[in-house]
RNA sequence: GUCCCGGUAGCUCAGGGGAUAGAGCAACAGCCUUCUAAGCUGUCGGUCGCAGGUUCGAUUCCUGCUCGGGACACCA
């Protein structure tokens, strides 16, 4: 268990101090009383924290709220919470300007926790799984997969801070009909290969990566696939196309720094008749009957619009069944919480996957979070990014062009919520105006300064005075490395790990602010320089911590 | 038609039951004999899509409408 953080308790002493008051002005009973809210003013003058409690409690008392801000005022022992000063503002809210001293222990807090610090107890050891990507193997990354694999890979680190056990798992789709497109695709592109005049089918993947693939067949194999029967040249480009391609996809999430701990096979599920136990499932607890030769699940049962099919009648199961098994599989692992994240174009499925979970009887611990669309814009027109027209910029193309850095900041920048527009050009040709390299370059300023202080004999280990530290922008600096378990909080239990590039933008906003407010190394005042040479390593902590959880270098130099 | 997401400054977006709604970019004006100017400081800029409701208080929550994007197969 961790301790409760310097901040919190201070938070904990000035909510129990407020509650005191008002009791003993008699304005609430014990049951009556409102929960404390503290937080914390946007506007510097209105105090460290502020409470709206006289509003609250306006009509339980029956009085206007600034006289019964006065009375509560009047009753709040400022020593023991630390306050320096209270004052009554606005419509009756109490702002209290603290004895900010405490602050300076976020310091030595950091110092001993290191990169631990920020790490929060809200997961209590729960075991989650977050499946994301889970792109089909019949091509190659792409844009909107970058954003999805950002978002997951983003959530899960920032949850393990946050005290939860995260497994992150791929699931791949390597049955079903779409790796059968995948074969009779390769097929033509190979004979393509070899001149022969071979129209692509219907359905078929159509994508450079799929002739690249071809070429390379033909270039090691050589013609040895033409002599072989259909059914059997199609089966081996199945297995070629399969293993290429998935091994294609791991080498980019790599690049991407994105690592899983299972990559989950659908063909698994079939080998142990899994899919037909799940249907069976369904079936004994009712929910599935037989209609125009198919079998059907009633997912209407569970608020969806309509029933659906889970076997076809060409006797095939459609691509819901075996992802019903799927996660009916998921759920028998073990786990308390489990998180898929999938694009905007399949949050149709979202009311039927959550349907078949309860129609197995299942407890509801599935999580949905839906990556919004990505608009690629390149020379001022958007291109479209379908994986069958060829025309789909590359997750890998991204990262040439614009950096693993800058592309991940930028994903997980933006809520998952909000459609995103990226502009090619302007990532390529105005990269420096990025965020990234904002936060990067105060990381850089630290090591510098970290660099000089020891060149010029300033004994960084010596245990500093931290009560000098009261200057303007010291003080902003250190109630910002303050909020930093906090921000780990929200962003994990509220799964929107865009908080951290928000965060760590505004330190290191904090950070420039600083550096060129106050000067750092002043060798005629080593005690002050010592305390501001350990503000800045506690800086760079945390900066470095919260561009790891996004998955950013944090560079020494630039 | 049904469902999902969004509508906040000129642009891209944060925020979110409370006090004067924020940031970056753009525009304008300053700051390098001083630890990295990839930086800092200031100015300009808003009916928080519209209309009702709940509330002491709504930009935030609820309902309806509207605009934009997306999804609605016995495809995956």
């Amino acid at each position: 268990m961790l301790e409760l953080n310097v901040v919190e308790q201070v938070e904990q002493q000035l909510k129990q101090a407020i509650e005191q008051a008002v009791l003993a002005a008699n304005l609430a009973n014990q049951d009556e009383l409102p929960e404390v809210i503290l937080e914390t003013p946007k506007d510097k003058n209105h105090g460290d924290y502020a409470t709206n409690m006289a509003m609250q409690l306006a009509r339980i008392a029956k009085k206007p709220p600034r006289a019964i801000a006065e009375e509560i005022v009047k009753q709040v022992n400022q020593e023991e919470a630390s306050i320096k000063s209270i004052e009554i503002a606005g419509p009756g809210f109490i702002n209290f300007f603290m004895d900010t001293s405490y602050l300076t222990d976020v310091v030595s807090t950091i110092f001993e926790q290191g990169k631990h610090y920020g790490e929060t107890n809200d997961g209590g050891g729960e075991q989650v799984q977050i499946e994301f990507v889970s792109a089909n193997p019949t091509g190659t990354l792409h844009l909107g997969h970058a954003r999805g694999a950002a978002y997951g890979d983003t959530l899960a680190n920032v949850m393990t801070k946050a005290g939860y056990e995260v497994e992150r798992e791929y699931y791949i789709n390597d049955a079903g009909n779409q790796i059968d497109q995948l074969a009779l695709s390769i097929d033509v592109r190979y004979a393509q290969a070899f001149g022969e005049d071979k129209e692509m089918p219907e359905n078929s993947y159509r994508g450079q990566d799929i002739i690249d693939l071809a070429n390379q067949l033909a270039e090691e194999y050589g013609r040895q696939f033409l002599e072989m029967q259909e059914s059997e040249r199609l089966a081996a480009f199945r297995e070629h196309g399969l293993n290429h391609l998935l091994e294609q996809i791991k080498q980019d999430l790599e690049a991407f720094r994105v690592p899983f701990d299972t990559w989950f096979s659908e063909r698994s599920l079939y080998d142990e008749n899994r899919v037909t136990g799940a249907v069976d499932a369904l079936r004994e607890r009712g929910y599935v009957y037989e209609s125009e030769g198919a079998v059907w699940f009633r997912s209407t049962d569970f608020g969806d619009d309509k029933d659906r099919v889970l076997v076809k009648n060409d006797g095939n199961y459609t691509y819901l069944t075996p992802d019903i098994a799927y996660h009916q599989d998921k759920i028998s692992r073990g786990f308390d919480q489990v998180i898929n994240i999938w694009g905007a174009d399949h949050h149709g499925y979202v009311t039927r996957m959550k349907a078949a979970i309860q129609a197995l009887g299942y407890e509801d611990l599935l999580d949905i979070k839906i990556t919004q669309m990505v608009n690629l814009f390149e020379n001022g027109e958007k291109v479209k990014m379908s994986k069958r027209t060829g025309k789909a910029v590359m997750m890998k193309e991204l990262i040439d062009e614009v950096g693993v850095d800058a592309t991940r900041y930028f994903f997980i920048m933006r809520s998952n919520d909000a459609h995103l527009d990226f502009d090619m050009d302007l990532a390529r040709s105005e990269s420096n105006d990025n965020p990234v390299y904002y936060v990067q370059y105060a990381h850089a300023r630290i090591c510098s300064m970290l660099r000089q202080a020891e060149e010029k004999d300033v004994d960084i280990d010596a245990t500093p005075d931290l009560s000098l530290l009261t200057a303007e922008k010291e003080v902003d600096l250190l109630k910002r490395l303050g909020d930093y378990p906090q921000v780990i909080s929200e962003a994990a239990t509220r799964k929107m790990p865009h908080r951290i590039p928000q965060y760590v933008f505004d330190l290191a906003s904090d950070l420039h602010s600083f550096y060129n407010a106050e000067k750092v190394i002043d060798t005629d005042n080593m005690e002050l320089t010592q305390a501001r040479i350990a503000l800045m390593q506690a800086t760079r902590v945390v900066i470095e911590d919260a561009l790891n959880l996004i998955g950013v270098h944090a560079p020494e130099k630039m």
